[in-house]
DNA sequence: ACCTGAACACCGTTCAAGT
DNA sequence: ACCTGAACACCGTTCAAGT
């Protein structure tokens, strides 16, 4: 049994980064961006505002390691598909169900380009382009538009949780607020977005996210 | 000559909506996202912060309201192209180079989900899309993945644009910075974004943006 | 009807001081 | 090495009071 060899005994309850993440993320996921606040985090944590600078740079860093924690175990999920194409669209439905868990990571993604949350996602995709057999000066702008789309869906999702949060209303509900609106409008201005209005209410964004996904991995052929 | 009928002659300098969206866009072109205060904005105005509520609801109305004058303003150039995918490349490009000048509206444009800046695009694309003949009930997903894509670059244009403004350096210098980064990445866990890292330095962004939306546009015929 | 500006209830971040 | 908590320099928003 090794024995403690420095004089003052750690306690068990210690901060540390992993906790500090976790306790974020509890947050984030009970009171929306705007509940992770240092003040509400140091109180969770049973101490000073202070004492997290010593493990986390600042509010941007913290964001993006909680993002990362989730990302990451999002994508950790084993492949059930066997083809390229069908691992691609099991793990941006993985994405999807994940943003919609915890609407903040949306933000939070776009948020920090480059970083690793985003990288993840990216090298992921990249070896399944490559396993498709796109060409070797193809593959960027393949995988950077499959991306950019998921990251785009992403941030809309995020965008309309907190916008139905903030109403007091649930995500369905938004989206029929946003139906009565856009019904609203200029029949000679507007007509397209009149005439989807209807289907925005009954649609499954799901569905219509892989669609989209199709609708790019079709291209590719 | 008309006469002014009401007792109090209006000065030529009162507040009015319009003139104190312009002045956020001014302050938003220059000093970034954070540089739109209420009290730089009453300073700019000659005004008491208060006297903005007057004609603003709070401060995401005036983002989205600054956000719509300049999608409004690109969206009105006459369309040089003829074919429907022509017309809707030309918009995507407008919109690109719209979020290059104002990197700004990126973020405002994913945060007012169903607001009318996102619904004048909604609506130009609809239109195009139903002049290339997609089917009705095929509409709907082909416009919001075309959204979703353009949505999703231009938040990640917009991220860029800040963080490269945060550290001092220019858009491209900031992806020089990543990557670097990338480069310094586990050869084993990341071979493929380490496989692209120099093209990114290298590639215009403004193609590959173009490949995605013809991507998404190959998948529909 | 429209404007003023002080006041309220917050923020992220820093830093001397403690252990 | 790690934590404390007061203090700094801000925010968005409200509202009594003015014209």
């Amino acid at each position: 049994m090794v024995k403690n060899t420095g004089s003052t005994p750690r306690r068990e309850e210690s901060l540390s980064r992993d906790k500090i993440i976790e306790a974020s993320i509890a947050l984030l996921d009970s009171s929306g961006e705007s509940g992770l606040t240092f003040r509400a985090l140091a109180e969770r944590l049973a101490t000073g505002p202070g004492a997290i600078y010593w493990h986390v740079a600042n509010k941007s860093d913290l964001l993006t390691a909680a993002c990362d924690a989730i990302v990451a175990r999002t994508l950790d999920a084993p492949a059930t598909q066997t083809t390229p194409k069908g691992i691609i669209r099991a793990l941006a439905l993985a994405m999807f169900d994940a943003i919609d868990a915890h609407p903040w990571i949306g933000s939070a993604l776009t948020r920090a380009p480059g970083e690793l949350p985003t990288v993840r996602i990216l090298e992921r995709l990249g070896q399944q382009v490559r396993a498709i057999g796109v060409r070797e000066d193809a593959q960027w702008a393949t995988v950077s538009a499959l991306l950019s789309y998921i990251l785009g869906v992403s941030a809309q999702n995020a965008a309309n949780a907190h916008i139905g949060r903030e109403r007091g209303v649930d995500r369905s509900a938004f989206l029929g607020q946003v139906s009565t609106m856009w019904l609203q409008l200029d029949p000679d201005e507007y007509p397209f977005t009149r005439s989807v209005a209807g289907h925005l209410v009954m649609h499954d964004d799901r569905v219509d996210f892989v669609e989209g996904i199709d609708l790019i991995l079709g291209g590719i052929a």
